[in-house]
Parts: structure tokens; C-alpha cells; sequence
DNA sequence: CCGCTTTACTAAAGCGGTTTTTGGGGCCTC
DNA sequence: GAGGCCCCAAAAACCGCTTTAGTAAAGCGG
């Protein structure tokens, strides 16, 4: 019961292997009644070419896949994947691509990166002299990068976070906020520094609260998961030295943030105010609403997966400017309550 | 700059592309000094073996296929999908396997299968006799259904989806709630009827309401995302024939559904109780909270996977138990108000 | 009826790997 | 010193499709 091949097609038809093929992909160079013939046959056999053959022909797999730097279980925790999926569908289903989500294998990108067949990768929050974009160049295959830093090797699709983040720090700022705490992104794999995301966001926030005289605020680690944003919470520095205000980098992450705050009695905002990063569909139905940045995702995909599929096509694209962002204020966030104005510790 | 085969590789070794072969695939079949050599020269010019080629040579692409009946962008509006992939993820990765999103392309699931070179498919929400799964059947491709009928001929994955839907309705019902309205999920493409879940929650709904002699429910159909629970909502009756309790199918639709409630100057759950469907972790976030009938959906994933990676093995694996699913009452439901209650209109 | 172009189809050479089969020494054994 | 074994490596077949180059027959103007 082993798989119906062109030959099989082709002897049943009595016809060449050639004239299969033709019959499918270039249906004018056969005569009329040999055409309905073998097509007649093809299906009545339910003949489909073997896609991995097709391909390894034509060097063209119909498929682009997208690297991702961490396991599916934990980046699908976050909303955010969900969105820049829409975003890069719309695109591929206009090419009739099909969409091939790489994690890492056993631990390595590289590895997984090796093992897929596609046409074209775009690579999520990875630097460009990351090893396994060093590797994807060497296979030259097409590539497309998503928050990373700019790089004259290849496209980049960015956001402004810097400005975003700039705007969420002044806002909390003007509210009357000096105590401030910030809750960065993880590094995307282990032993790496920053994502390019965090640092420009990072950057964004210290530019404003430099701006402002504020104190340094306090810097904590956490994942994009709700559960990361509880854990943050608890590892803030309580009692007088209780910041006022959190920067959140992730819209996830400022959820379990403002759970823990409730779960400890701490209002938000009446005693905390709280900014996240994304706006994420959820962001207007958290208790209370969150304060975040909002970041196109959406569009983020499509346009990263068109810059893409002009690059397989040959065409050399250049980065588009970053897409920009802006603060949406809701209710996680208010000004500073009486007790903690910088006033009163005078 | 083409890239590098395994016959460049062998001729700047110095040897046969046999050993090339072996000295990745078969290691112990060489010597000590020619593995090292090879090895050595393969890393050097940056070898790695052409993914389509080896899927062809050895009839194994390390890929799972994800058979989408949507668009890529609708399906990933509800966070239903993203969980669905922590759980398919999570078996994928121990395994060494990468996943690929196969919607429709140019509207035919048929022709995106064929394009598709996977080592096995899993299905959702298609039933057992659709044109695409015959497709499949025909490639002989082992194929796990979710949220599927009954097959002889595959396993199926499900939820107990008759006595969670029950549970919602009794629940409505027993806050005395008579006048009701059940959104219903949409068909999985257009030509076709109620998908499988939707018929077994609408039977689960069905028993409840008949067994306490309430009134036929309003029943009206809508899409998984909020702004078809929008429009849901609003094509609601209103009046004195307004329903008191809406059961629907999906947790994105009954925010919907809410929302639009508000705007409308609905109060939830005071005038009008809402009971989801899923139980997606944004519904203890909504406002207010959604009592809704949970489903283990990563546990659904999880459990396809495995069941789909045992048959690629060989092995023929039992359709397990549909898995459980239970009511999970927070805020958007209560007592049905004094003016509604039948009595009054007596 | 002859040479030329068209039309309709086929043979064969890839695409880049894996795997089965074959063969060439070197070392033992009797 | 011939035969037998083992160890390595190479040759060749194969996976299933596309595509180039080529051929036989048909059409056609003169």
C-alpha cells in the first residue's frame, strides 16, 4: 500500500513520466485528449506529487519558517506570538505559503534551523551575529529579522520601543512618580545579554527618568508569562523603599504584576501604578484596565513576511523605518498618593 | 555561491560522498582518522545536508503537520490555537520535531496538504468524512482528529463537550433564568453544518434546557472573536422577549457579548448573565470575571501529539476518553433579576 | 513532393542526499 | 603460501519529481 508515484500515473496512462509532470505544471504543452486523460488517471489513482521530491527539484518548498528562540509551550504563554502570526498568515496565504514554526531543537537553534526545509526564515528578537543566523547565511537562505539591532546583512523589522518607552516612563513621571521599578525582558537564550528589544527600551525609560532627576530605579528580570510578572512583584524592594510606579516591558508579565499587588493588598493604581508594553488584545479587559504601550503587531508580521517574499524573489529590500508606537493610558496607572509624594519625606 | 552538497564536501575530503554520509549518519562504519577528517572538512565549508533532499532519501521530513480550516489570521485571533500549540509544542520538542501551520490556501485545504511534506497531520475541528481527511487517507499519512466525530479509521481527540455545555445551561437555569440564548460556534467552512463541537455543546445545552421545561433558546450563530460577539449580541431579540442568560461557545464571542452589553447599557451579570465556553486565561481577567466551562486545551495538544507520534512509530493507538471538562462559575452570571422572573408575567 | 516549422510527446539528466552492495587490502590461520 | 575474515571505503542504485534536449509525425507553403 505504499504511495502512488508519477510512474505509476504514467504507466496507467501509458504515457511518459514527462507527460505526467506536464499534465500538471504546464497543462499547454500536452495535446488536448492526452491531458484529460492523464489528469483522469491521476486522480482516479489520487496521485499527489511527493512534496519533499517537488521540492528538493525545483528548489522551492512553498513554505517559510519562523525561528523562534525559546520552546513553543513557553513563547505561546504569550499573546504576542499569537498576534504576529495573524500578521505573517494574511501574507503567506496570499503566496500560498504554509508557515513552519522552528524552536529550538534539543537545545539548538542551529539544529533546528538545519532540519527545515523552507524557503525563507524570519527570526524573532535574535542579533544578528547570533550562531544560527551565521548559520542561515551560510546556507543563503532568505532572512528577515524581528527586533533585533540593524544590520547591514539583512532586513530588519523593528518598533520605536525606545520612544514607547520613553513615553511610558514621562507619563508615570508626570503623574508624580519618583520611586520607580522596571521589570525587563529575559534574555532570549541563556547565556546571552539583553534582547536588542530591552536595551532600546531600557534606554527609552533611563533617557526620561535621567530627564526628570528621578532616582535610579530598580531593575528586576522576568519572563513574558503572568506567573514571571507575580514573581517580579515579589522580589520588589518593599516598605519605604517601595517603588510607586513599575515599567513593565511585557503586557503578560504587568498582568501578574498587578495580580500579585492585589493578591498582597496593594491597589493599583491608588498604590501602585503600573505600565506594560504591547497592548495586547487583553489589555483593556485586565482589572483595572492597563496603561501600556502599544506596538503594531500585527503589522509587524506583514510586513515582515512581504519584505521576505520579496527577498526570495531576489529583490533586495531595505529596513523600513521603525513603526511606531504610542502610550494608550488606562486605569493601572494614577498619581502618586499623597504618603509617597517626595515631598512629604522632607 | 551555491550551496554546499555533500559531493563538495567528499572531493575536498578526498573521499566518496558514502563517507560523507557516514560520517554524519553512521559514524562507526568509518575509520578513526577518516571521520575526523571528513567531519573537519564539512565544518569548514559550513556543509549542512539539504533538508528536502534527505526528507526524500530517507521518507521522514521531522515535521508535523497543524491541518488549520481557517485563515491563519481569524484562527489566531482566539488564544485557543496558542494554547493548543503549548501542548503540541511541548511533545514536537522532546522529539526532535519541528510544526507546520497548514491553513487553506487559496481557499482549498486539499491543495495545502498536498504542498505540505509532513510525517503526520493533526486536524482540528474537521470531521472524519471532509474532502481533506480523505486526502490524506489516500497519502497514507498517519492523522490524529481534534475536536472531531467518532472515526473508525482515526483516533480522535476530545472533550467532553455535551456535559460541559449541560453544566452551563443547568447553572443558568437554577439561578431561574428561563428565557435563554445559545451563540453558536460557525461552521468550519462555509458550505458545511455545525462543526462536531458545536453540535455536541448544543445537545449538552438542549438536555438541560428540555429537562426543565424552559422555552425553546434563541439561537444565533457567530464567529470565535469578540467582534462577532459584538454583532451576536446585537442581533439578539430584545424587548420583553430579551433573553436574562446567554450560553456561548467560545470565551472570545462572550466577551463579545459583554461588552457590547454594556455599551448597550446592559448591566452583567444583573440583567443579563453570560456563560463562556473554553475557559482561555483571559476570563478571570474580563469585567466581569466570565463563568465559563473550562477545557483542558494544552492537555488536548499534548495528548494529539503523542497519540499522532505513536502512530508515526507504527503503532495504532485507541481513541482515549474525551477528556474532561467542568464548570468554572466567577461573575458574569447571576440570579435572573425580580422583573424577569416568570412569575411577574403571570 | 521537398524542406521547414510546429506540435506532441519522450528519454535522460539532474536535484542532493541515503543505503545496499561490492571490492580492495591487511592480517591470521593452517 | 593459499584461503578466509575483517575492516574500510567506494560504486551504484534509489528516493520521486522537474526540465532540458531531442525525436517522430504532422502541417504547410511553394
Amino acid at each position: 500500500m505504499s504511495r502512488v508515484t508519477i510512474a505509476d500515473v504514467a504507466s496507467a496512462a501509458g504515457v511518459s513520466k514527462t507527460a505526467v509532470s506536464f499534465a500538471f505544471n504546464n497543462p499547454e504543452r500536452l495535446g488536448q485528449a492526452t491531458l484529460e486523460r492523464v489528469l483522469g488517471v491521476a486522480h482516479d489513482l489520487g496521485y499527489t506529487p511527493h512534496p519533499a521530491a517537488r521540492a528538493l527539484s525545483m528548489r522551492r518548498s512553498g513554505t517559510i519558517g519562523l525561528l523562534i528562540p525559546q520552546s513553543l509551550s513557553m513563547v505561546f504563554a504569550n499573546p504576542f506570538l499569537g498576534e504576529l502570526i495573524q500578521g505573517l498568515g494574511e501574507l503567506c496565504e496570499e503566496h500560498d505559503l504554509t508557515l513552519l514554526l522552528v524552536p529550538p531543537l534539543d537545545g539548538s537553534l542551529e539544529g533546528a534551523i538545519r532540519q527545515a526545509a523552507v524557503d525563507g526564515f524570519i527570526s524573532l528578537g535574535l542579533v544578528p551575529d547570533d550562531r544560527a543566523i551565521e548559520v542561515l547565511d551560510g546556507l543563503g537562505v532568505p532572512t528577515v529579522l524581528i527586533d533585533s539591532d540593524e544590520s547591514p546583512a539583512h532586513p530588519v523589522v523593528n518598533v520605536d520601543d525606545r520612544s514607547g518607552a520613553q513615553a511610558a516612563a514621562t507619563h508615570l513621571l508626570e503623574l508624580g512618580h519618583r520611586q520607580l521599578a522596571i521589570v525587563v525582558l529575559p534574555p532570549a537564550r541563556a547565556e546571552m545579554s539583553y534582547t536588542p528589544t530591552a536595551t532600546r527600551r531600557l534606554a527609552g525609560y533611563n533617557v526620561a527618568i535621567e530627564a526628570a532627576g528621578a532616582p535610579t530605579p530598580h531593575l528586576v528580570s522576568a519572563g513574558i508569562s503572568v506567573a514571571a510578572g507575580t514573581r517580579a512583584f515579589e522580589s520588589l524592594p518593599s516598605g519605604k523603599r517601595r517603588p510607586t510606579g513599575v515599567l513593565v516591558m511585557s503586557d503578560m508579565a504587568a498582568i501578574g504584576v498587578i495580580n500579585a499587588a492585589n493578591a498582597a493588598g496593594i491597589r493599583v493604581p491608588e498604590d501602585l501604578s503600573v505600565v506594560g508594553f504591547d497592548d495586547l488584545p487583553v489589555a483593556p479587559w485586565t482589572n483595572p484596565p492597563l496603561t501600556t504601550v502599544r506596538q503594531p503587531i500585527v503589522e509587524k508580521g506583514r510586513l515582515a513576511a512581504s519584505m521576505l517574499i520579496e527577498r526570495m524573489k531576489g529583490k533586495s529590500v531595505a529596513s523600513p523605518a521603525p513603526l511606531s508606537t504610542t502610550l494608550v493610558v488606562r486605569a493601572s496607572t494614577a498619581e502618586v498618593a499623597a504618603t509617597d509624594l517626595p515631598i512629604k519625606r522632607r
